[in-house]
DNA sequence: CGGCGATGTTAGTCATCATTAACCGGCTCG
DNA sequence: CGAGCCGGTTAATGATGACTAACATCGCCG
């Protein structure tokens, strides 16, 4: 049996979800490498086995992130040849509400800690994170232009960190209702309160 | 003159003020008691002559910010007797909308710091924003149930944490749009994504 | 004047942690 | 069989950082 490939991949991302969901509710400096090894069974030191320091495992959680959500955006908004048109425009826009909301639906720790703990981290690393949130709002921003062409692009921006805080609330709202209720009433919030753009 | 007096309460509030922005760039523990001093022009223990410890610093500011928060609701929405109309209620949630958006365009810092470091406080003192809050929602979620009256009350709660969630991206907007631009544009989207509850 | 209360200062003290060292069992592969 | 790596373990080690002690200044009030 392939014994020791398995359960060390298994390791690795036991850790990394242990410490994604000990981050998001005590935050990174409130985390200590022990809790970590405490969490999955191991205990202490035995993470360096697997990850170079705590801040490698912050680095990989906040970029395993931003690429899953960026990749998602890219994916639906290039894959046709775009016609560019109002109508392919809005399901594009349907396509970035519906991918954002079951993420962040499915994934309330990552959310928080995508939110929280950027400043935290290893500079080269947090450059690499902010240059995917970037490509990811501006994504956004192109199909919301193509909806609203005389709205100004900082007009845009604004709204569309709006429209994240808004779909970014679940990790507050946890609870209140089951996420079949949840993921229609914040898209249609979500695209009502982009309507205002016009 | 009364040179002892003023300085002293300046002091406070002036190592209070700093170590909300600190504590809002760099999270709770991320942040030294060193650090604050030397942001106000002291250095180190000298803040243990004006609060008890580090703890009762974020106390302090928490429960300012969710009292401010509570008080205007409560203000806003209890003052006249009430008629309990429609246009009434429309009145107060526009209120409720003007008061926070004004209080989170004017203090960024104090918003991130309101809705990341809760976990970080005391217990007791803990419990006692938690109420806040809730009460804060409650006054929401009161004004919301005379507009849309069919709407069930978890809904209307998940909806005003989407707004709260909307309204407080001021500190990742920062900077894209003047106040006076962003202003109208949050109102404008928070009415809007509300108007699918109906 | 003399003392005292409010504010600071600098030098500990004590915990907590990240990280490293030194050591070990077991599985695989030669 | 046996060498070696993989994944763990328990003890340092070294910083950092909250908080306390002991001592200084200074303006006011008696």
């Amino acid at each position: 049996m392939t014994a020791p490939r398995t359960p060390t991949r298994n390791r690795r991302a036991e850790i990394l979800q242990a410490a994604a969901e000990l981050f998001a509710a005590r935050g990174f400096h409130g985390v200590s490498i022990e809790d970590i090894g405490s969490a999955v069974g191991v205990s202490g030191p035995a993470i360096y086995r697997h990850f170079s320091g705590k801040e490698a495992l912050l680095s990989e959680i906040l970029l395993d992130i931003s690429e899953r959500l960026r990749e998602q955006g890219a994916r639906l908004v290039t894959e046709p040849d775009a016609p560019a048109g109002s109508a392919y425009a809005r399901a594009a826009l349907d396509a970035l509400l519906r991918g954002h909301i079951d993420f962040a639906l499915a994934n309330p720790a990552l959310i928080r800690v995508h939110e929280r703990e950027l400043d935290n981290m290893p500079e080269p690393d947090r450059r690499r994170v902010r240059r995917l949130q970037r490509l990811y709002v501006e994504e956004w921003v192109t199909v919301l232009s193509e909806l609203y062409p005389d709205c100004p692009p900082a007009r845009l921006r604004a709204a569309t960190h709006a429209v994240f805080g808004l779909l970014n609330s679940t990790p507050r709202s946890a609870g209140e209702l089951p996420p079949e209720a949840m993921a229609p009433l914040l898209h249609g919030m979500a695209v009502a309160s982009l309507a205002v753009l016009t």
